[in-house]
DNA sequence: ACATATCCGTACATACTATTACGGTTGTCG
DNA sequence: CGACAACCGTAATAGTATGTACGGATATGT
């Protein structure tokens, strides 16, 4: 098999297993489902993949290659700290709180007494690698006294706890739809208000926090 | 068997649950691995409980039973805003972030694709609880110009946020340890300070937020 | 075209789980 | 004390999962 041919018959695997996880859970998915619905055979799974953790763990990675496309877009600390986290802030939301993102922190939870790979996994593509990204951000606004007297580190964990708040956790349990539109500006904004608070002497009129 | 002795039996059994599920997780879980654990028989564990749901349902409104027992000591709008959140915070924050509400969210979170009766009933004895005690204690803030415009239960959305952040879900796919008790005063002082800042007119000096 | 690698579909071996059944033992009640 | 309920320990049943094996079909490379 051609690189690839092979490359996307990965995928279309990949994308059987997330069929096949929505379904039934982690604990219900196993090789042989993922295999039927991909139309590959259990072997082929086992040759590729190892085993199951092995299968998820390149279902993860390979949701992480697709959220950092995603955040590429986002410039950090060299433009206006306003406009880019009202425009980081809401596609930060939807990744964490999409059916893909839940669903394999669904798999992380239950994989948090197996291996433990999964979750570690997870946080190293994911909130590792956004923090950074706002810390640069939110560097530049220090530079400009927007940070009401925080440090580039504290801002950022600070937005991260508004923005996601306890809705991550909901949604895994099953208790919280995801957001809509509405919800996400909503979040976003009032995150963004309580971190970057008007500077000092300006006209602005806003809410305390 | 005398009813006291029952409900102790009952409560060995739910610990020796605890026990299992720390080590296997949800899916590790089986009733005879419980069963022995508790020494008890297989047939009873059905007979008492019904199937393993109904055994992890029986445990999730133990859990409720207990925090509620915890949380009846804070009372709510009548006393001073800042001293009242000062106390209930952490205590709220060391409740959803310890093993037992950890393991039990991880129950759920496997449990959504299934029945998704373990999330509801969590989200039911948990936040459902919490929330409309908060709004009690934020609606006497807010008599006193303390919520800087916003209602009781923005207010309330607000300081679970904040308190809780995405802590709760790190914990839960394994990334995060309990936090200690110098991280839960830390975060309940910033919730604190940010969602009842200082009245207008008031002489503090405090960060904005 | 041919040789070889590998993928598919199916089967197999092993182990585990959920749930019920059963005989013996223990506890409760009249 | 005796009758009966129910709990314990063990077994049975049916189903599922993990991982490997295997023959035939397909793809690749020379």
């Amino acid at each position: 098999m051609k690189d690839d041919a092979k490359s996307e018959r990965r995928r279309q695997i990949i994308e059987a297993a997330y069929a096949v996880l929505a379904e039934k859970g982690y604990a219900g998915t196993s090789m042989l489902a993922v295999a039927k619905r991909a139309r590959a055979s259990n072997e082929t799974l086992y040759s590729w993949f190892g085993s199951k953790p092995g299968l998820f763990r390149a279902m993860v990675e390979e949701n992480a290659r697709t959220a950092a496309e995603i955040l590429q877009e986002y410039p950090g600390g060299d433009g206006d700290p306003d406009t880019a986290l009202s425009r980081l802030g809401p596609a930060l939301l939807r990744l964490v709180t999409s059916e893909r993102a839940i669903a394999l922190n669904r798999a992380a939870a239950a994989d948090s007494t197996d291996t433990g790979t999964l979750g570690r996994t997870i946080a190293a593509s994911g909130r590792e690698h956004i923090v950074p990204l706002l810390e640069r951000l939110f560097a530049g606004a220090a530079a400009a006294g927007r940070l009401g007297g925080r440090t580039p580190s504290e801002a950022a964990e600070l937005y991260i706890s508004l923005l996601i708040g306890d809705l991550q956790i909901r949604r895994v349990i099953g208790v919280a739809p995801p957001p809509d539109e509405t919800e996400i500006a909503r979040r976003a904004e009032r995150a963004r208000q309580i971190v970057l608070p008007p500077a000092a002497g300006s006209e602005v009129t806003a809410r305390p926090g």
